[in-house]
DNA sequence: CGTTTACCTTGACGTGCATCAATTCGCCCT
DNA sequence: AGGGCGAATTGATGCACGTCAAGGTAAACG
């Protein structure tokens, strides 16, 4: 894991920060770091004492909770351009993080104070309009998680993160790459690797999907989309 | 369901709104109203739009998800001195309210715009600050929601409600009064009603609690402890 | 004060998904 | 190229929890 500086440049790509410049900007950048690392590297653990939050510039982070009997659920994954784990900037009772966080790819990361990071807020009320955006986001992303897991079974689920993977613009785009190995995805779905087989196989059979490896073609896209309506 | 004005000393009880005064104050009150409504009343529907947020002066509200085949999932409940629905103040690509919302007893609210507390956010950035705390709890909440869910059988989701029941100070309350109807509470904790009684049988018949009706007595705070470390 | 209605409990049974186990596949590494 | 290892697939089996059904209890209401 390695760390080297970073340049207001670097920084104003960042949406969280977009807007701030002079000193601020500065300011920021004499507490970031950039930070390199390897695939399955750790960044941090559930809880830990939250100084940092990330910015990703390319790679992957998965974000997880694990059991004591050594299960472990996805959350979430976080790609390029995305940030992670602001919310830390408001752990007020020092919880920490509230989950673990480990690269699933080479990954370059921004690394960001939070207590720069609140101060910045303190003095611009439009950064923390976009904060309170994107923690709003994934607000809504987690129910949605919560609906899918408890209201839904296991081939809803699939079937409904396939389409998901789908350009949202391409009518007719058909063909998805795995960007994740599928036990990932099994877990973010809440699912056993065994069982996203399973669901894969009756999909293929029922000839709505071909696979090969992580290359997936949906044959029949409105037969899918029928499976979510029930 | 009945409608009220409100008054600046009314809203200086929310939380939210601590430390605002003067003109802001006054703006608040002119938008906001007084809303009384019965038991089982609706407030708002999944993808409503989100013109409004909440505060729970007395009563209960249940927010839920529900599935076309007609099951319903408590996502949360809120109590006396609590806001909902803050994240509509960000609902930028107005996907509207995440949630259904109804009273499942007698409650009386303070209904706030959105709209006007843009406003105030963007002049107080101390108000930000406490509406990014909550959003950042109430992620966290959900966090532990899934982790619950995902990684802990049925047994181990009623045990640990029943021990967040438990006054954090008294040590030796042992006493729980449900103040909600047990499948509700099965719901909440991703449980048919069924499941629900059988495990609260099971853990009679271990000897770690004795129910009658909504009091239960927890026996055995260290057994039940125990259940929730392997 | 009796009746309705909602909630709770218990039993019998079914099933979706997990678990355990055994190959096979594909990729990195020297 | 060959060996080694994690990932993926498939089969056999089990179990936690859901579903269906039948009371029981208690509060609400006319």
């Amino acid at each position: 894991m390695t760390r080297t500086t970073v340049s207001p440049a670097d920084i104003q790509r960042v949406f969280l920060f977009s807007g701030i410049d002079g000193d601020m900007l500065v300011n920021i950048s004499k507490t970031a770091a950039r930070i390199e690392c390897a695939s399955g590297q750790p960044l941090f653990h559930l809880g830990d004492p939250a100084t940092y939050f990330y910015f990703v510039e390319s790679g992957r982070i998965l974000l997880s909770r694990s059991s004591s009997a050594g299960d472990e659920k996805v959350i979430a994954l976080i790609g390029p351009d995305e940030t992670f784990a602001e919310a830390m900037m408001f752990d007020e009772n020092h919880r920490g993080y509230p989950v673990d966080a480990r690269a699933i790819e080479h990954s370059s990361l921004l690394r960001f104070s939070v207590a720069t990071m609140r101060d910045i807020l303190a003095q611009s009320p439009e950064c923390c309009f976009r904060v309170m955006g994107v923690l709003s986001t994934r607000l809504h992303e987690l129910v949605v998680q919560i609906d899918e897991i408890t209201l839904h079974n296991g081939t809803y689920r699939l079937v409904s993160y396939l389409l998901r993977q789908l350009p949202p613009d391409a009518e007719h785009a058909r063909d998805i790459q795995l960007a994740i190995p599928k036990n990932v995805i099994a877990s973010h779905l809440s699912l056993q690797p065994e069982t996203f087989s399973r669901i894969l196989a009756n999909l293929r059979h029922a000839d709505l999907l071909v696979t090969e490896g992580a290359h997936i073609v949906l044959k029949d896209v409105a037969g899918l989309r029928q499976l979510l309506e029930t």
